[in-house]
DNA sequence: TACCTTTATGTCAAAAGTACGCAAAGATGT
DNA sequence: ACATCTTTGCGTACTTTTGACATAAAGGTA
C-alpha cells in the first residue's frame, strides 16, 4: 500500500521529523479581482480536486511564521497582511476515507496524521502582485471567484466560510487596503465592501461614509476607458496603508 | 534531577502518552461578583505562584470538549459558556528556566515541552455557582478581581489581557447573561458592562438602551437591604438567558 | 447634438446616541 | 416624625449617524 519512493512519503516522514504532529495551518487567502472576491486554490496532482493551501509547523517556528511562510510560498508575496481567524479542533472534520481515495496517493497507511487539528488564517493581499505556486502535491494555483467554488476536499469549503464570516464582522477595522492596488476608484472600493459584506450599498452614502474617514487622497488623474464618467483616482493615506 | 515516583512525572507520562504534544488548552474563567470582574486562578503546590487554570487535549477528543473538560474540573459546572478567543503560538512565550524554578517540580529533564502551542477559551460562569477545585498540582483556587491579579506564571497575564480585549470586543453578541445570577438588578447589569467594557456608562441612557432590547423581564420583587432605593429585579427572558 | 449611464455632491428626515432634569423610593440622622 | 441624602426609574432635548433620494457634471454612444 505505500510507496516508499512516492516524494509525498518523504514530505511526510520529514514533517513528521520536524514538524508538530496532529496540527496544521490552513490559509484562505483572499484577493480582489473585476469586482470580485477571490480565493487562491490548489488543483491536486492527477485530480480535479482542490483545496486551499496549507502546511505544518516547524517545531522551531512560531504559529504566524508558519502561516507566513506557508502562503508566501504559494503566492510569492514579501509581505503579508494575516489574521488568525479560528481553530478547527473536532475529532471528525470530513470524511477521511473518502478524501484519501480522491487524492490518490500510496502513503494512507502511514502513522501520521489520525486526525488533524487546523488552525485557520486569511490573508488580504493583491491580486496583481500574487504569482501563485504549486507544491510538489498539486499541480495548479489559481484564484477562483468566492460565488463559484467548488466542493473542495478535506473540510475547506467549510473553513472559507467561517474565514468570509470572520472577515465581515471585522471588516471595520481591518486593513481592506491590501486587497486594492496603490491606486483605485471609489466605486471600486465599494464593490469590494459589498462582496465582504454580501449587500449592495449605496453609492452615494458609501461615498460620504469613506470621505468622513479621512484615510484618502484623491490624486489628479482620472480612471481612463470607462463608458462613462472617468471617476477619480484615490489612494490610501500612508498611516493607513501601512497597517 | 528527575523524581520518578513525583505524581507530576506520572501525570506528564500519561500525558505524553494520551495527549497531543506541544499543545495545549488555557482557560480564562470570568465571574462577577460584588460589582467586580473576576479571573479563577490557581496557586501551585508550596509555592505563592498562581496560573490560569489549563491542560492537554486528548487524542481523540475535540478541541472544544477539552477545553469544556478542564474548565468544568476547576469550577464544578455541567454546563459552560465557552468561546475560543486566540491561539499563543510564539516559540518563546516566557522565560522557561525562571518559570520552572518557580514551580520547583523535580521534572525538569523530562523531554514534554520545549515550548507549547496555547489555544485560549474564555469562559463566561455564574460565580456562586463555581466551586473552585484545585487540582494535583495546585493547592489552592479561588477568584481574583481582575485588577488585582499578580504576576502570574507563564505568559498568563497577557492571555488574560488578550481574552479581555475580546471580550470586550465582542461583548454585543456574547451572551452576558451567563455572568450573572437568574435575577438582578439593571444597576448590577450596568455595573457588569462597565466593568467589561473599562469605563462608567449613563445610569440612564443604560437604562433605556437596555430596555429597548427587549430582553428583560421586571419581577414584582425588589432587592431589599440596600441603603436607598430598592430596585427592581430582573431576569433575562427565556430565549435570551438559553443563548 | 441628443441620449444614456455613471460619478460626485447635496438635501432632508428618521433613528440612534448623549447630556441632563427630576420625582419617587427608601434608608439615615436628628 | 421629619428633613436629608442617595439611588432608581423614567422623561426631555439636543447631537450625531444612518438611510433614502435628488441632481448636475462628465464622458461615452447613437
Amino acid at each position: 500500500m505505500i510507496d516508499y519512493n512516492h516524494p509525498a512519503f518523504q514530505y511526510y516522514q520529514n514533517v513528521s521529523e520536524q514538524c508538530i504532529h496532529y496540527l496544521s495551518i490552513d490559509g484562505v487567502i483572499f484577493g480582489f479581482h473585476q469586482n470580485q472576491l477571490k480565493v487562491l486554490l490548489l488543483r491536486w496532482k492527477g485530480t480535479d480536486e482542490w483545496s486551499l493551501p496549507g502546511g505544518f509547523i516547524l517545531k522551531t517556528e512560531s504559529v504566524d511564521l508558519a502561516a507566513q511562510r506557508i502562503i508566501k510560498e504559494r503566492t510569492g508575496l514579501q509581505t503579508l497582511y494575516l489574521q488568525q481567524f479560528h481553530v478547527f479542533g473536532e475529532t471528525v472534520r470530513y470524511n477521511q476515507e473518502e478524501t484519501w481515495a480522491k487524492i490518490n496517493l500510496p502513503i494512507q497507511g502511514i502513522n501520521w496524521s489520525e486526525r488533524t487539528i487546523s488552525i485557520g488564517y486569511y490573508a488580504l493581499v493583491e491580486y496583481a502582485e500574487v504569482v501563485p505556486a504549486t507544491d510538489f502535491l498539486t499541480e495548479e494555483c489559481r484564484w477562483w471567484s468566492l460565488d463559484a467554488i467548488p466542493a473542495l476536499l478535506f473540510d475547506h469549503n467549510h473553513i472559507i466560510e467561517v474565514a468570509l464570516q470572520s472577515l465581515r464582522k471585522n471588516v471595520g477595522d481591518q486593513p481592506i487596503s491590501h486587497l486594492l492596488p496603490d491606486t483605485f476608484t471609489i466605486p471600486e472600493l465599494q464593490r469590494l465592501y459589498e462582496t465582504i459584506l454580501g449587500h449592495s450599498l449605496d453609492a452615494r452614502n458609501f461615498y460620504k461614509k469613506i470621505m468622513a474617514q479621512n484615510n484618502l487622497e484623491r490624486l489628479a488623474e482620472r480612471r481612463a476607458g470607462t463608458p462613462h464618467k472617468a471617476p477619480y483616482l484615490y489612494r490610501f493615506k500612508v498611516a493607513f496603508s501601512e497597517r
